[in-house]
DNA sequence: GAGTCCGGCGTAAACGCTTGCACAGGAGCC
DNA sequence: GGCTCCTGTGCAAGCGTTTACGCCGGACTC
């Protein structure tokens, strides 16, 4: 049979009280006594019930994270990030990925999750969506990555800006016809798609170069799915001489229907990325680059705070972006030639 | 205030006792009732505590995933896939990474998640790692992946097959000396190292093929230490005409490193990886496939399957593997050029 | 030296469920 | 018609903590 704190008190000869404060470090406990209970404790290899200890303190000791998915690079840094801060911790970190919220039909983590934890770590879901909106119902904190809402924290980047910087890029080089390979048709449940459509068209709009539909298709933000629309955009009768897509995976797929094409990236059409995925190094891709594993860990700091001071006013934290011009981008060819 | 059991059982008119049955599904509840209860429970949005329940039944209601890493590749695949079998159970998935256990020196998990889950996933770490091994003190069910142990449930590959039938494929094609990017100095706390490394070795045996530390060097198992891995081989005083990389992901460092130096990936090196990564395919990789969400999927049924049916004898199941072979294969040159 | 304060500790009442046991009543059997 | 058996239900004892409250004694204050 398991330790329980009655077993520790009896051995040291304390009341459970006692041992209770002793053991979480509470004040009011004479420092030598807490020195012999530990040791006690210790002894006996004892090991608090989180279930007990839940149930009559009422915390429930987790948090979760809602994540539309767990395998993909982006979800997976943040995560990790969001993971080791809350290794540090004592709350057990419970994960749920949603899917994509447009496709599938997930139980909505609301429900299942109700009284089971402290906060939510939400990543990339606009609030607005079904079944993310709920869990502003439970009155927890919580903590958004690439969204923001009133009364929450949040982390994450300037998509809009980071999308301009990306089409600015291409439109001082002299591209004039500048594609975009988004995820899927808006409305969307991911902001950030939101956002970067949105600086894509700003940037295009203060240049006065046209923003046609003819000039967009959808990659899902897979490579197959960056690689099918670079393919549709080089179909389309006058096609982009360059191309932002909204992640790194998407336009390495763009960079090999370039390829499949005979076309070379860069001297034939630039292309763009959005991550600072490691491959964009060696496909040689321009892109912009975020700090992924610490907008997970500012966030998971962030709900930290929330829990610890549930009167502090919430802060929305952005983190700034960087760009990294690679070979993939290059003057617009026919200005170059002249 | 939240509902309690109380509150439905008194507005139902039966006792807390038939509510926890109707609620949990129970025999020996009229249907009649039961659908009363439940009508009543929905009515007034109850939901149970968790903390509560799990204090009188004594189970923990969750899992614990122990994995090395977090954002890698193959963990988020495996992860994703066992996050995918357990959102359909009722237990929680607790994440918990411990890092490179021969780097970081975490809290091994084991203290901390004593009487906090009722059962381990457990990815790739070999089991007499330290601080994987107290998890077996627990007796909880654990269920293992890519790695086996007496008494343990486990799911993976045959990872000496899959390393061999690289190699063999390499020797078909004419080569002799073959090189190997592992990822760290052996003895490792990876189980599939170890067994890629035997595979490796045993093929070369099996063809009278030397084995010589001059043809190895350690990747990582990342992008940029495949790259220094193969830089290293070149340099070598005998390079390697073909290597064999452990994960994809060194393989497309690998590939890298040969164009830097002006090589091409087939015709000047041959190149095998190993996980059927997607960027494989684009980067005409040859690579052994693994199913790799499968494996994540089915360990975690396993683990379900053992907390459900204590008594079973554990099984070992090992999954398919495959090989596609593109263009970074090809026959040795001076023998193709004869 | 009486009064006040405070640190250290114990008592016991929650916390919200699960479940062993008991029991009533009806069905089935001889 | 008495017996057993089974189903549906209730009673109440836990499960192992946390924490409000109260008590005691020593260190202050005036």
């Amino acid at each position: 049979m398991a330790m329980t704190i009655r077993d520790i008190a009896r051995e040291a000869g304390v009341s459970t009280a006692t041992v209770s404060r002793a053991l979480r470090g509470l004040p009011n406990v004479d420092p030598v006594t807490r020195e012999r209970v530990r040791q006690v404790a210790e002894r006996l290899d004892y090991v608090v019930s989180p279930a007990a200890s839940r149930l009559a303190s009422g915390r429930a000791g987790s948090i979760a994270v809602i994540t539309p998915y767990i395998a993909r690079w982006y979800f997976g840094r943040v995560l990790s990030g969001i993971e080791k801060v809350l290794q540090g911790s004592d709350l057990d970190l419970l994960l749920s990925s949603i899917g994509d919220p447009s496709e599938t039909h997930r139980v909505p983590p609301h429900r299942k999750l109700r009284r089971r934890v402290d906060g939510f770590l939400v990543i990339s879901l606009s609030t607005d969506t079904e079944g993310v909106n709920e869990i502003f119902e439970a009155d927890v904190p919580v903590a958004l990555i690439d969204t923001e809402r009133e009364g929450c924290w949040s982390v994450g980047i300037d998509d809009v800006a980071g999308a301009r910087m990306a089409v600015q890029h291409l439109i001082n080089l002299g591209h004039e016809r500048i594609g975009l390979i988004s995820g899927r048709p808006l409305p969307t449940p991911f902001r950030p798609e939101e956002n970067r459509w949105v600086g894509y068209r700003d940037a295009l709009l203060d240049a006065s170069l046209p923003v046609e539909a003819d000039l967009e298709a959808c990659g899902h933000f897979t490579i197959e799915g960056g690689e099918r629309a670079m393919t549709t955009l080089l179909a389309r009768p006058n096609p982009p001489t360059a191309v932002f897509a909204m992640s790194d995976e998407m336009a390495f797929g763009a960079l090999r229907a370039l390829r499949a094409h005979g076309l070379q990236p860069g001297r034939d059409v630039s292309v763009v990325g959005f991550d600072g995925h490691e491959m964009a190094e060696h496909l040689d891709l321009t892109t912009i680059v975020q700090p992924v594993e610490e907008i997970g860990a500012r966030a998971a700091v962030a709900l930290l705070e929330a829990l610890d001071h549930p009167t502090r006013e919430p802060q929305q934290l952005t983190l700034p972006l960087g760009m990294v011009v690679r070979g993939s981008t290059a003057l617009r060819r026919d200005r170059a030639t002249i």
